[in-house]
DNA sequence: AGACATCTATGTCATATGACATGGAGCCAC
DNA sequence: GTGGCTCCATGTCATATGACATAGATGTCT
């Protein structure tokens, strides 16, 4: 199966996505290298790695994550397709976080001074790259907050919101059929810097009152005004228009 | 009293800053409208404000945060002098969190349109400008880290090395005589999604172990090793070189 | 069909951290 | 120099969350 050429990437069409001009486009097929298909649960980027290469996520799902020495793992942000994987291990050149899957996923690989290469030869994809880091900083910040001063119950209610959002803006729907949620419990945990026993009893505690469901590895909104309630979020939670590189 | 010229900022000779270019030094030059002088506590950007300006915080401390609708409060990062200001405020329109000052400060205001003026008139300031970006969100990793799987002591080794070592490379020197430590023990608590008082008591008995000193606004390292230790770091601590807008 | 993983679920008990109360030191305003 | 701040300190008690143990459900490999 030969790769799809990005003028044709079956993102861009999402209204998730900005559009971008036929030279933008044609500049970041001519950086891109190839396709890679891994499989799920497969460690994308090792924490330490030196010269980690820069990927997009095309499809699946994975996240960033740091551990400590004793095995203590926190994830950082979970990686949805259109993210940008790698600027940060471009910067500090070894690599400060690892990258794990957590579906099937394909990516597309870029050579490794494309990150210099868009900048240099489009002053807009310059600033796009730089929008998606500043926005993948404030998914981070968004953690911080919850993991810092939300209770267990408010820490789920807000992650389940914003992953539904990101998964129903990739869909192009609202999710009423509700949303695929490939995350384990432990996941989950080491998303809020809970314990994997406090999870599952909170998340059970949420779903017999009926504010979501999680079944068959997909994620359904009982109620969202409630679980809106206990997040405390601001605006609608609903992910902005984004470039796509 | 008239505002530095960039060309003669006293950051720049640091050797924690990297050397630009006479036109890289000069276009920032053009783009700085002038400089504001802050008092300590002072709010520099409102949560939720709109149009926030770009900032570079030329002497003094700060630092991020967000609340909660109740009051809780959590500190994504501090700012030290050559922290850029408000990249993520540019990106959804409305400021995410805000900015406040804990020292009197010093601060160059850039024109509204600094950032994409910056990735197109230079290509090599877009990327520094993205450098920034993703070293920053390496910071909230790391904090978040801290948060989510270290306990009150670990946190607060780890916050004071960190810490300690972006003061001293502003000093340009090993911090032997302490650096400044602006925060009160609020200002920690918050920044490590601790309660102030227990912040306090861990401060405490670490200080009686015999680890830090903390007086008169100044913190003093006592014993790096078992701080570290505590900490479980990577790599040595020390910022790594970095541009300079 | 059994052995073995992984994931979810739930009960009991332990503890790190939070909440509340109080006091003292320093500083500033009149 | 008295009142009123803010910040630091410390004791007592409460609780959200963690640790440990166990079991069922499901999938996979042989």
């Amino acid at each position: 199966m030969t790769d799809t050429p990005c003028r044709d990437c079956p993102l861009r069409p999402l209204p998730l996505f900005l559009t971008h001009t036929a030279e933008e486009v044609e500049l970041v097929q001519s950086l891109k290298r190839r396709e890679v298909r891994v499989g799920a649960g497969e460690t994308l980027i090792h924490e330490g790695q030196t010269d980690a290469p820069l990927y997009t996520l095309l499809s699946g799902w994975a996240f960033r994550f740091k551990t400590l020495r004793d095995g203590r793992r926190q994830i950082l942000s979970f990686l949805l397709a259109g993210d940008f994987i790698g600027v940060q291990q471009k910067m500090e050149d070894v690599a400060a976080h690892g990258v794990d899957t957590l579906t099937d996923a394909v990516l597309c690989v870029f050579q490794r001074d494309a990150l210099w290469e868009l900048h240099r030869k489009s002053p807009s994809m310059g600033f796009n790259i730089t929008w998606l880091t500043a926005h993948e900083e404030s998914l981070v910040d968004d953690t911080l907050l919850s993991v810092g001063r939300r209770s267990a119950e408010e820490r789920i209610a807000t992650l389940l919101i914003l992953l539904f959002k990101r998964a129903a803006a990739l869909q192009g729907d609202a999710g009423a059929a509700g949303v695929p949620f490939p995350l384990t419990q432990q996941h989950v945990a080491d998303g809020l810097g809970l314990s994997l026993v406090h999870t599952n009893k909170t998340l059970r505690k949420l779903e017999k009152r009926g504010l979501h469901r999680i079944a068959e590895g997909r994620l359904h909104m009982r109620d969202v005004k409630a679980l809106a309630r206990l997040a405390d979020l601001y605006g609608d939670g609903r992910p902005p228009p984004r470039p796509l590189v």
